[in-house]
Parts: structure tokens; sequence; C-alpha cells
RNA sequence: GGGCGCAUGGCUCAGUUGGUUAGAGUGCUGCCCUCACAUGGCAGAGGUCGAAGGUUCGAGUCCUUCUGCGCCCACCA
């Protein structure tokens, strides 16, 4: 048999990825009589292209479906694509800008179809970056997140929680980007260390008639004043109040007194509360209702005004008079400027704060008030955190569990609205007629176009009609005159279904045809999530959360957490920092197998990994290693091995037969236990240690004089050719089905070539079983002669 | 302000429940293109396992403190 020296995955890889999807070898259908093993794949952004953290992702992934189906399980992974509102919106945007248009010019419609176009095109380059890794996903069952049954799922999800009284509209202060106009969860608006100043200003006090003595000495008096400090001077356009704590000697003459508000010279009072921290700053601080969570619940406690001085882009609108239109920052600019000039800036401290960044395009967020729709999550929360402390969900490495805990112990409301087009639009109605009415009712005083009335958490709107589909009238007036709400749903609130929707969910558990081998019932929880540390709050809480609420029972058993994949400084791969390693670029290079071999290799359990391109020499060189094994052998043993040999005896073989066969024993051994407790590194360390550093480095060139000249006198005894030969093709044909699910393309390439000598039937490696051990072949003795011999 | 992770040969990292001379990849030195493989082989140099203390017959491995990096969470403006 003629083969190249060098292996050269190029030319087998995509014919045997082929072979095997033409094959529906990863096609899984529940069969009762055997075991599920079941992953729901991460679902990439549709807009995504591979990178190595996804590398590293799908690796583990297929490398756990492919072991199990070996081991006998039905193996399902599950595929499918994520639509990410915010990311995929932003993208469609910049392509738009540069042919000079922008959404708004378009309109909601045709904008929606240009996504929809881009998803087309776009949707399918991951998928097929997926495959060219080698993913053995069951492509037939490829979902994406808004597509007709999981759009369903949504609706019916969303209406379930409001009659729960579990999704409620309110005013709150939300994470704001003024550049996406959207607002996020606090999760999407994850805090970054930013160099600030705060700023200490003057706030004149109001002289009274008591204090005015009719003397020259009137503007002294009137010249008093208090000083705040603040990070955003430009809200004090906004202010309503200043507080300070009621147990502040310095300030305790001066609760009531009126203040004139720089700049603005509006009249705002000088409140006390406790919760003012009499050790920051001066003590005092400046209440801005509109902007900033604690203002607003100093606002709401003390009935102060609201006044939003914002537009959504960030410019200052018309509440703040002249300062109308400038940008945030431009504004902060000028603010300062006037009151340095006005002599009311007492001074300029540098302040390290941590900021709000939105997680889309790190645009600084801003708190800001507007009325949004809430996920109530405490009641969600708390029978998923018995799940985890009860161990029916276990989290490896097992630190991340305390992460877990804490998050959802604190948990907070989930803001679900955004104000982007791209996804699921809320399935809320207002009754234009019903909704007047109710505005005459607001209870808050603000000074904004924007917000209408304020509703007490879970209590039913008047003129709010939650649907699945949209209503003719208004079941409470009985008007027509009824509109959707402008909305889309946060996309987590889409992909927090994933585990059961993606199966099918709600039309399955409706449906008649549900039997004991519907896919849910059979696939159910699934077996393993397999996701990054930087998603837990994200999406695995939320599951855990979703799959107990809807299917009462629990999304997944396991929770595999792999690190974060970083360049050698230590910073996370992404595109704008500009230290990306291409996967793609690595698998033309060196070939899939051996980009995954290396990935896996170098990555100890929930470590992140430090990559650079030399990293995947080891791979390569290691699949070279294990084709040239394997064409040393093929080109020695040319006849099926004959059957007789099956049955060999130890009495038949030599000190280095046993102890490569004892050897191969315990790598099996470790290879497994390795992968069951999800220790990737440790299984390819043990096959690679043993085919390399045991197997080719000793015993075939022990063995290699017998293959020379036949039956042979050699150290180790008399030996047969053909008891050689077989053991060969044992070590080898079993070594591949080891190392199957890690490198899957060079292990069948060489595995065809090799079964029959085996006289096997099976059409591919991947349908073989896993290696059992043979206890028989385990020989203490041989291997302890062979270490002192290899000394 | 909490929490977590990491500090082991030049570099990048492994080291299960504490046990004989601490491993790998890569790099380096020397010799080999020997008929599977130079993406290779053989031989070799190189580490007082961040610091200090403690537990123990025995610690890289457990406890305490400290130092230096990194990450996550957090409504002191």
């Amino acid at each position: 048999m003629e083969l190249p020296s060098r292996y050269n995955p190029g030319e087998v890889e995509d014919k045997w990825y082929k072979f095997w999807e033409e094959s529906a070898f990863f096609h899984a259908e529940p069969d009762p009589k055997k075991k599920p093993f079941c992953i729901v794949i991460p679902p990439p952004n549709v807009t995504g292209i591979l990178h190595m953290g996804h590398a590293l992702n799908n690796t583990i992934q297929d490398i756990l479906v492919r072991y199990k189906r070996m081991r006998g399980f039905i193996g399902l992974w599950i595929p499918g694509t994520d639509h990410a509102g915010i990311a995929t919106q932003n993208v469609v945007e910049k392509s738009l800008a540069r042919e000079g248009l922008s959404r708004q010019h378009l309109g909601r419609e045709k904008f929606l179809e240009r996504v929809w176009l881009w998803k087309e095109q776009y949707g399918t380059t991951i998928i097929n970056q997926l495959k060219k890794l080698g993913c053995s996903c069951d492509w037939q069952r490829l979902r994406f997140t808004m597509d007709e049954g999981l759009s369903e799922a949504v609706l019916e999800v969303f209406v379930r929680l409001y009659d729960k009284g579990l999704i409620y509209r309110g005013n709150y202060i939300i994470n704001w980007c003024p550049r996406c106009q959207t607002a996020l969860s606090d999760e999407e608006a994850p805090h970054q260390e930013t160099q600030g100043n705060l700023y200490y200003i003057k706030y004149p006090i109001k002289a009274t008639s008591k204090q005015k003595p009719v003397t020259r000495k009137t503007k002294e008096i009137e010249s008093e004043y208090i000083v705040v400090a603040t990070t955003r001077p430009e809200t004090m356009l906004g202010d309503t109040a200043v507080a300070v704590n009621p147990k502040d000697k310095r300030y305790k003459k001066l609760i009531g007194k009126i203040l004139i508000l720089p700049l603005v010279n509006r009249e705002i009072k000088i409140i006390s509360d406790s919760l003012v921290d009499m050790k920051f700053g001066t003590g005092a601080v400046k209440v801005t209702p509109a902007h900033d969570p604690n203002d607003y619940m100093l606002g709401k406690k003390h009935n102060l005004e609201f006044i939003n001085v914002m537009h959504p882009d960030g410019r200052m609108n018309e509440n703040a008079s002249r300062f109308s239109g400038l940008d945030r920052f431009k504004c902060r600019e000028l603010i300062l400027e006037e009151l340095n000039s006005a002599g009311l800036l007492e001074k300029t401290e540098p302040h390290l704060h941590a900021v709000g960044h939105c997680y889309r395009c790190h645009t600084m967020v801003e708190p800001y008030l507007s009325r949004q729709w809430f996920v109530r999550m405490k009641p969600l929360a708390i029978p998923a955190i018995n799940a985890v402390k009860e161990g029916s969900i276990k989290f490896y490495p097992k630190r991340w569990t305390k992460v877990y805990l804490d998050w959802m112990e604190n948990i907070r409301d989930w803001c679900i609205s955004r104000q982007i087009w791209w996804g699921h639009r809320l399935p809320v109605y207002y009754c234009h007629k019903c909704q007047e009415a109710e505005n005459q009712k607001s209870t808050l005083r603000l000074r904004s176009g924007l917000m209408v009335s304020e509703v007490e958490p879970s209590k039913i709107e008047n003129g709010v009609i939650v649907s699945k589909t949209k209503p003719e009238k208004c079941p409470v007036c009985g008007s027509s005159d009824i509109v959707q709400d402008e909305d889309v749903l946060d996309t987590w609130f889409s992909s927090w279904l994933w585990p059961f929707s993606a199966m099918g969910w709600p039309e399955t558990q409706n449906s008649e045809l549900r039997t004991k081998n519907s896919d849910l019932e059979y696939f159910y929880p699934t077996s393993v999530l397999v996701t990054a540390q930087e998603i837990i709050f994200f999406w695995v809480a939320r599951m855990i959360m979703a799959g107990i609420e809807f299917m009462d029972n629990i999304p997944f058993e396991d929770v595999y957490i792999h690190g974060t994949v970083r360049d050698l400084t230590g910073k996370k791969m992404s595109k704008s920092l500009g230290n990306i390693i291409d996967p793609i670029k690595v698998i033309n290079e060196f070939g899939a197998d051996a980009l995954r071999f290396s990935i896996v290799s170098i990555t100890a359990a929930g470590q992140d990994v430090f990559l650079s391109d030399e990293k995947f020499h080891l791979g390569r060189n290691f699949a070279n290693k294990i084709w040239n094994a394997s064409r040393f052998i093929l080109a020695n043993v040319s006849q099926p091995i004959a059957d007789s040999r099956l049955s060999i005896t130890k009495d038949d073989l030599s000190l280095a037969d046993r102890w490569i066969l004892s050897r191969l024993q315990k790598a099996t051994q470790g290879v497994t236990e390795a992968l069951e407790r999800y220790d990737f590194n440790e299984a390819a360390g043990i096959i690679y240690q043993f085919f390399w550093h045991e197997f080719c480095d000793w015993y075939i060139e022990i063995v290699k004089p017998i293959l020379a000249t036949g039956n042979q006198l050699t150290v180790t005894g008399q030996e047969g050719k053909a008891t050689t030969q077989f053991i060969l093709v044992e070590i080898l044909e079993t070594s591949l089905r080891l190392l199957h699910p890690m490198m899957p393309f060079v292990t069948e390439e060489i595995w065809q070539k090799v079964k029959p000598l085996n006289n096997n039937e099976t059409k591919s490696i991947m349908l073989s079983s896993w290696p059992t051990i043979n206890k028989n072949f385990i020989d203490e003795d041989s291997e302890i002669k062979m270490i002192i011999m290899q000394d």
C-alpha cells in the first residue's frame, strides 16, 4: 500500500465529513432500548464567524457526543443559531451605513427584510465552519431562535409568565445604551473600571426673609452654599433635591432649606435621608431621580419631581434649557466651564469608578428612567437554586457552583424589552381608549414626554392586552383601536428556552402525537451543557429557571465550564483587539484534528487557554506520528489477521507483547475515566504518551527485527511474526478508537485501511464501539520488567 | 467593598485523595536525512515548585499570613 510520508489532512477531512453526513451517522432518533445522551449547542450568533472560543467549545461537545455514541448511547447533538438581536441589528445597520442608508430611512418592515436577507446570506457561515471542525451535529434538527416553532415558544412563555404575574411593566432606571438606543439588562451592561473625576460643585442656599437683614450684607449671606460631589455634572440639570444624612451635624441646620440650582436657577430642597453616606464626597449628594437608581429611590420616597434631561441618543433634551441639543459629554464640558467661571466649581478630583458599558458596542451606558417590561425573577430563582444545592445539577469545575448561587440569591428583575426591531416582538397590545383613561391617574410627576403612568408591579394594567395573537377588540371597552407594542424581547428571552424549544416545545407537548418516543420525552433533560464562564448568568442560570418553570424539570444534569481563550498576553481574543487566531486558517494549515487535539491538550479543566500559532504543532505532529506508525504497520501486515489469533493467550506472548497489551489496558482505562470526568487534557495526554512514547518508541522498535526477518530470536524471546502482526494491528486499531472522539478525521482515514485486516464490516469508526478493558491483559510483572529494561 | 483563579525548568502549562531521584509540549546543546515518520530519532543541560510560618515520620500537594498578576460581582453619588 502506497501512502505519502506526510499526513495531508486537506485531502481526507472533507471526504469523510461528507461521508458521515450523507450516511446520516449524526442523525439520532429516540430508541427506548438505548440510553440517550444529548447536548444542545450554545447557539452561535447568525452573524458570527468561528473563533477559537467556538473551536474549543464545540470540540469539547463533539468529543463527548462521539465518545458516548461509541459507548452505545443514542447521541444527539442539536445545533442551532441565535438571532442575537442587538448584535445582528448593529451589523446590518453598519452595512446599510456603507450604502448611505439607515434603518430609519428604510422603515421597520424593509429593514427587517434586509436583516433576514443578511441572515440567509451569512447565517450559514458558522455552520459550515463547524462542519470543517468535524462537529457531528444532527443537522436535520438545525434550529434558529426566530424560526416558527421557537417564536411560538417565546410567545407562549411570555403569556404564561404574564398571567402568573411574573412579567410586569414599569418605570425604572434601566441601563440605556445611547448608541444602540435601547434598554439593556444588568448583565448586558457590565461594569468597567473607568478613570473619571469627582467634581465638587457649590449650590447656593436661597436666603430666607429672616436671614435677609436689610443691610448691605445681603450679598454675603446669599453667597452661602452647600457643596455636592458628582461624577456626572451634566445630570445636575435634572436635580430636584440635595440630600444629606440626618445624623450629619454639618448639615443639620440646613435640612429643609431651599437651594438655587446653578445655571438653571431652579429652586430645590435640601432633604435628609439615611441612605446618604456621610463619609463620601462632602456628605451632601445631588439628587437626580431620573438619572440614577439611588436618586430614583429617593425621588419616590420624598415625592420629588423626575426630570429627564436627555434624549435617547445621549443628547440633552428640552428640559436642559440652553444646553438642549448638546451631546452629554459636550454638555458636561460646557457646564464645568460655566460653573468654573461663576466660581461654583470648588475642585476636581480624579476618581476611579466602575461604570456600565454596553456589551455590544462598549458605549458608556446611561442610567435612564424609562418604562420597560420586566420578569420578576425571585420566584423563578428559588427552585433553580435548590436544583443546584441538592445536586440535581452539577457544575464542573465545582467552584462555579458558588458563583451561580451567589448571583441567584441576589437576583434582580430582568429587563426584557428592547427598543430595537430585530427580534421577537412583545405579544403586548394596547387599547388606545383604555390607556387614555389610565394616563389620567399618573402617580409620577414626570417632566418628559416619554413616560406615561407608573404601574405597581404585577397589577394588571388597564388597556394592556397580552396575547399570542392580536385581539380584534379590547376585552374591556370593545374598542378596535389596538396597537402592538413596538419593542422586541431580549435575545436571551428565546435562548433561555433553548433546551426544550429546540426539541419542539410547545407543539410537541400539546400534540396528540406525543408518544414515549417523542424527542422531549426521550432526550429531555439533556445530559451536559458545555459553555464558557462569561455566559453563566446570561444563559445557564436562566435556562435552569425556565426548564424548571415550563418543563417542570431541569434542562441538563451537568454544566461543564471551560476556560476563556486568550492570546499570549492574556487578553481575550476579539476582533476589535486584532489578536484573533482564525480557526479556519489553522484547519487549512494543520488540519482540524491538529486544532482539536492541540486545543484540548492545553486546556486544563476550566482554566483559561493561552493560544499562539505554534501550539498547534503539537496536534499536527501527533497526527503525523499516527499516520506514519500506521503506514509502517500497514506496510508490514498485508494479510488479514487469522481468526485463530483472536484467542491468543499470555503464554504465546513475549515480554514486549505482554507489556504493550497491558499498557493499552491502562491507557484505555485512563482515557475513559478522564472523559467521564470531563478531564480532556488528561485524556489527550494519556493517549499521546501511550501511542507515541510507548507504542511507537518502544514496541514498534523492538518488533522491527521480527518483521524484517520472520521468526527470530530477539531480546524478548522466541517470537512469531504472525503474533507480532496481530498485536500491532490490535494496538493500532484500539488506539484509533480511543483517539476518534478527539481526532475524528485521521482516525477514520486510517481505520478504513485497517479494518480489512480485522475482517471488520463496520462502515465507520464512528459506529464502532468504545474499547473495553481486558483485565486478563493487565500484567504488572511485564510492566516492571520493561521499566527496568528501558532504563 | 465582596468573591474567584493563577504564581512549578528560557517560554506555555500538567501534577487526582500529601509518600520513593517533580512531568509534558516548545525552546536550547550534541550526534543522526538508520529501509514508518526531520511535522522524526537518540543523548543531554536546565526547577531549593512566588515569600514566610505551621500541621505531619513525610508537602508542589493541607492550614495561616503576605506579595505579584488576572478575572467576576457590587446602586458611595
